[in-house]
DNA sequence: GTAAATGCAAAGTATTTGCAAGCCG
DNA sequence: CGGCTTGCAAATACTTTGCATTTAC
């Protein structure tokens, strides 16, 4: 299954952000939209690009502020997958990634070993955990045998 | 004990560095000790700021570009714990980090469970695990009961 | 109507780089 | 000496911000 089809309470990105107050403009609607739709982990540069192609009046300007403001609402989450600058996400279930280290693809991943681990650690050090970040990086294991 | 005694095989920074065939400048072997000396995550101006107090000449150029040789080389492991800036390490034994999202402070911590549950899931994924990443960000638990 | 949101351009940060001069091996 | 290193300042790359204008509610 596509893995963005609001699970977290069938609710868009629109939704939530009408809850939390937000004045819905036409550019937020679009870029709400574009993240909503995005399967993958874009860059500022390509929502900007996205919502471009949806209405050319968007600036980087609002993109960027936009952005901010969800990640402040925890909306969406902002990754720094060691590039320059940054990629987000929409905040949906809980999950963490791995790097293709060659062609730089992101593949997500849920474990729930880990995440008891993680809670474990972290209270054995006298912390509670708040938030965490693991990501692994690698390289596609490729099968012997069947050489296709 | 002091995290930072060499226990790599002992060898300094300044004699790893020597071996990778990096001419040492005087600037050069100020930097390295200071990264050799840290006992925390320094920042790039941090380091900076020590070098310069051994000597006023180094300049952030020379700073930027050892610490980048550095990391090619693989002697020093960049860090980005959600801030603006980088921080960098010596590259001694594997660990990872817990940082206090109140106070900044950065624990490293190593768990053998956790480093064989990493390889397990990328293999899984079709993947030989190369680099990883794990943080943990926490909150220090107030003791309750004895309140000091 | 009013506060929030936007576009533009300018400013800000962290980092990199071109170039002439300096220094290690 | 020759090439690696350095300092300086200018350039980059990403992101933020001031301000006048527009827009949602």
């Amino acid at each position: 299954m596509s893995h963005h089809e609001h699970h977290k309470g069938s609710r868009s990105l629109e939704e939530r952000c009408a809850a939390a107050g937000l004045k819905m403009t036409g550019q937020r609607k679009v870029i709400l939209k574009v993240l909503d739709d995005a399967e993958d982990h874009p860059s500022v540069e390509v929502v900007y690009d996205r919502a471009r192609a949806i209405d050319p009046s968007i600036s980087m300007a609002t993109v960027y502020r936009t952005l901010n403001l969800l990640d402040e609402l925890e909306l969406v989450t902002r990754h720094d997958f060691n590039e320059k600058f940054s990629r987000y996400e929409v905040n949906m279930d809980h999950h963490h990634h791995l790097i293709d280290v060659e062609s730089g693809e992101v593949i997500e991943f849920q474990n729930d070993e880990i995440e008891a681990m993680k809670r474990d650690i972290a209270e054995k050090l006298g912390y509670e955990l708040v938030e965490c970040r693991l990501e692994l990086y690698g390289r596609k294991i490729k099968k012997t045998g069947s050489m296709n």
